[in-house]
DNA sequence: GCCAACGTTGGC
DNA sequence: GCCAACGTTGGC
């Protein structure tokens, strides 16, 4: 099961309004590399809700309920979107200072490539965000 | 097919 | 509000 990572203003949309509706669909994707990294979720894998702009913490977890189908909002037809679900929101939030901070969270994709709006966490980077939320 | 110009994202 | 990073577009 991979771990994954999505960003969203939470002006725009936020784990409150995840949560409110229960899922949502994720699409509006138009970068290659995310839409590649949706292509690749599956229905039941693990996403860290990650607030950009207000807020800049990782606040909740979430999960894929239905894996990539076309994105009716594109018209090209290059790319996907996929169903997401809130899970929990998490304890304690986790900042990106805090996470540059952490030597264990050195690799993150979404660190290394700031503008990537979806991107893999590999476990024991799950694992150290998880634990820096206080479990 | 290359590359400069431009637009967007997101942190600071 | 500024700027860095990076993707995309369009002229050649």
């Amino acid at each position: 099961m991979a771990q994954w990572l999505v960003k969203s203003e939470p002006d725009t949309y936020s784990f409150e309004d995840l949560q409110k509706d229960g899922k949502t669909v994720w699409d509006g994707v138009r970068n290659n590399a995310a839409a590649l990294h949706l292509k690749a979720m599956k229905a039941g894998e693990e996403v860290l809700f990650y607030h950009s702009g207000e807020g800049k913490s990782v606040v909740g977890v979430a999960k894929v309920v239905k894996a990539a189908f076309p994105d009716a909002s594109d018209l090209t037809g290059r790319f996907v979107a996929v169903e997401l679900a809130p899970v929990r929101p998490v304890k304690r939030p986790v900042t990106l200072a805090e996470m540059k901070a952490e030597p264990a969270l050195a690799g993150l994709e979404m660190i290394r490539q700031s503008r990537l709006s979806v991107s893999p966490v590999k476990p024991d980077e799950w694992a150290a965000i998880l634990q820096m939320a206080g479990g």
